[in-house]
DNA sequence: CTGAAAGCGCTAACAG
DNA sequence: CTGTTAGCGCTTTCAG
């Protein structure tokens, strides 16, 4: 790579003309423009971001952090992260915490570097003091997870109404015995899609019963399958299930398969997210579709007006129930 | 964040010696050490990686391209990826091409700015040409997918030999009219695949019918149901398919639950890399599992070794066939 | 409109 | 063992 000061002797300027050429072209008369241009071109310049950033601190770029990949969730929303970052200038980072909070902290001392000008999270593992007192000097914005803390801005959607909404929507259809499958309640949205169910129930004088309230340690398949088997062997069984996240449903349905139970007949299910994965397994699941892509461009949008210094009003989206064949 | 300058004055010391505890403590004195030690403590000093690379040339960090996280079989290779990367002082930031050249641009100019030590390849849409003009200058290791061109390290499995051995294994079941269900066959492991489909069937005489051979354009669920509809409307029908992805395959097999086709007696199914979904389908998909973890680890090995300007072999691992229901 | 020069934070000769 | 200093590539006053 040419560096700007061999653009600047070969165009026969000084380096501040050459940076000027690239920033502020204006201010630069034609001629010398058309000298420096061509010197790039001959040169095969780029500027370094490098240098640049250890100069301005700012390197267009930030940082999405995630718990894991492996996650289809997550898909979508890094879709309408992407769009809309590149749509403004900015280039984005995938940054896997697989839930460590070792890795975290190299993460966050990647803005703390300037080697990132502001960070997405979506980790619901984060540490949430650090992540706020890093976002009293950094630009950040959490997408669907979030602290509840008002310093810290989020998108996200009202998951206790999303899940107060689909455990009603099983008990219209004549269910008395509900089981849940949640995620660890030390996760916030585990909580309010628990307080969701909790209040549906309520509200039709049903039986909150223990026993057909499931925990998970872990959000993949086989915790489904797993949460799914347990509930099977209760003697007094539900007819029907919410789980909390389509991930936990899809394993869910595995284990009923495997059980021969029909769905929905001896078996409903309701899932929550709506991955793609939902609408391919067999009967295709009943869920709750948040609005994936939009979350993760207005988070970029979010992000960019925290960057230029402007306040920012954090926002809970609209969701909406997905009926398909397992309920 | 403090300076390498205020720990200095705080110690009483130089930026120099401040430098050397942090990178080379054996050349300092104990005594010294410690008051720098304590330096930055107090001050909560974090070397700022901006300053280090532009003068070392070196960030520690290294770029892993791949076209889109929603394909499933990526996750473990990334979590090999991220292990071996660790263990060895690296971290890696995920980038998502999508396919589209503009982006891996954007991309590869972070290497030429000396903002990644180095890169691991998994996008098959990668412009070759750029990849090898740039592997010539900056240590690049591709995964999985790989260019024919000696001059670039790969590590990858034989992707023929394995198609070979799963469409044996459905002749050997008794199948005569077999499927393939492919991808876009410029994608080298498209065409290998095929090769290995070809071979098995002409070992065994059997028929390759045109109409049984679907390339889909995309690599996603939809395609894969979309081609077995295709692929079921033929007056004289397979009575197995093998589909060279899972995400085809589950596809797939949604088709024909719509079609209430008994799996594996009407149709049998045989997939292709053992992703983590392949065993929760019902039912459970055969398939071909390659080393995804070891795969992922062994990049980073090669990168390193690059790094360290060391000269690399490709590498071709083994892969083995699952068994499952659907066949 | 253009150039000279300072400096972002760090490392690595070089001297002592 | 430690300090002084040059310089990585760039932007940005300040003069002219």
């Amino acid at each position: 790579m040419a560096t700007i000061q061999e653009v600047a002797k070969y165009a026969g300027v000084s380096v501040a003309t050459v940076s000027r050429v690239i920033n502020t072209p204006d201010k630069v008369r034609k001629h010398t423009q058309f000298k420096v241009q061509n010197a790039i071109r001959e040169l095969n310049y780029e500027p370094s971001v490098l240098g640049r950033s250890l100069r301005t601190s700012q390197t267009r770029l930030f940082l999405v952090l995630l718990p894991s990949i492996s996650n289809p969730f997550y898909a979508q929303i890094i879709n309408g992260i992407q769009n809309k970052a590149i749509e403004s200038g900015y280039n984005i980072l995938l940054c896997e915490t697989d839930s460590d909070p070792a890795r975290e902290v190299i993460f966050f001392n990647m803005i703390k570097n300037k080697l990132a000008d502001g960070i997405i999270s979506m980790d619901p593992t984060v540490n949430k003091e650090r992540l706020i007192e890093l976002s009293t000097k950094y630009p950040i914005v959490q997408c669907s997870e979030y602290a509840k803390d008002n310093t810290l801005s989020y998108v996200t959607i009202d998951s206790e109404r999303a899940a107060y909404q689909a455990v009603k929507h099983l008990i219209k259809l004549g269910h008395k015995k509900i089981g849940l499958i949640n995620f660890d309640k030390k996760f916030l949205y585990a909580s309010e899609r628990y307080r969701g169910y909790e209040k549906a129930l309520k509200e039709f004088d049903l039986e909150i019963k223990d026993d057909w309230i499931y925990n998970t340690k872990h959000l993949n398949f086989e915790s489904g399958q797993q949460a799914m088997r347990v509930l099977l062997n209760q003697a007094d069984r539900p007819t029907a299930v919410f789980a909390v996240s389509d991930v936990l449903a899809v394993g869910a349905l595995k284990e009923l398969h495997i059980n021969q139970l029909r769905v929905p007949e001896e078996m409903a299910l309701f899932g929550f997210d709506n991955i793609e994965f939902s609408n391919v397994v067999y009967p295709p699941l009943t869920t709750v579709a948040q609005p994936m892509y939009d979350m993760g461009s207005i988070s970029v949008q979010m992000l960019m007006s925290k960057i230029r210094g402007e306040e920012v009003e954090s926002l809970v989206l609209d969701h909406h129930l997905i009926i398909r064949e397992t309920t």
